[in-house]
DNA sequence: CTTGACCTTCCTATCATGGGAAGGTCCATT
DNA sequence: AATGGACCTTCCCATGATAGGAAGGTCAAG
């Protein structure tokens, strides 16, 4: 299977299976004589794995030790557990964050007339330089 | 005021006062002789005026959009209203979809008994293939 | 006049992802 | 066998908001 066939067979696409195999994270199994990269059912499944990892929002750095683990028959499933627990808080704290400010633009908007005026309390908030109660700050890896 | 009592006064680091200044955000008053930015009320303004923007998750773009509305006093408050509703809509949206992550994976590491055996049900979920809903896709500008 | 704290510009990196160029390879159809 | 198109390779560049650091100029207090 040559890396456009693996492509269509995971839905990764070229370019990012490229990527795995630079960082070391899925290395095609061999390469042919013409140099052109070769994937066989591991690495197949290596790609879903990391797709659906991905999906579920885990970073490339957890999706590393998870890949281990998955390669590693005798793992803990203790180990697998507390990454995805981890994750999960992860995500309710990010999740929170955001809820926060959804609620703080709505009761804004709520109170704003969205007509042909131009006073506006969303304004007049974002100009009282209230501090925020944090500091925003997200995770390196949950880019894009 | 100079660039490190404009980064005081508003919370904003120097770096990223520059960088505004380099993307025309929010220029300097002036310059000093020797080339220093000056920084007066107006623009102290403006710059908490973004972060605290930022701190409710806005876009650069968004917050583009919103200062140049702040900086109109005849501005319709609708146009306001509109950026932040969309941004709510935005919001939900992501809030929605890492709560459905974090259900996926509550539940699955509900099923992992996370002792010293290797069976995993959140491993085995990630073997099989299964297609997530929707390939995972985040804004531009939400990053870090 | 020196020292240290500040300012300037310029360059580098992040991280996952994609776009594109230049050039080699494979296969099916003339 | 030659051609053409679809594929592969590597290499370079860009993203967006942010930070780090180097090299050199400026200011104010001692």
């Amino acid at each position: 299977m040559n890396i456009g066939q693996a492509s269509k067979a995971t839905g990764v696409t070229a370019k990012m299976i490229r990527y795995y195999d630079e960082i070391d994270l899925v290395r095609p199994a061999s390469r042919t004589d013409s140099n052109y990269r070769e994937y066989d059912d591991r690495q197949i499944n290596e790609l879903r794995f990391i797709k659906r990892a991905r999906s579920l929002g885990f970073s490339m750095d957890e999706i590393t030790q998870l890949l281990s683990l998955w390669r590693d028959r005798g793992r803990p499933s203790r180990e697998v557990k507390a990454i995805a627990d981890r994750h999960v808080a992860d995500l309710d704290a990010r999740i929170a964050e955001m809820q926060a400010m959804a609620e703080t633009l709505r009761h804004l908007s709520h109170c704003c007339a969205g007509d042909d005026r131009p006073d506006c309390p969303i304004l007049a908030d974002l100009t009282e330089g209230k501090e925020p109660s944090d500091p925003v700050r997200r995770r390196p890896s949950f880019n894009r």
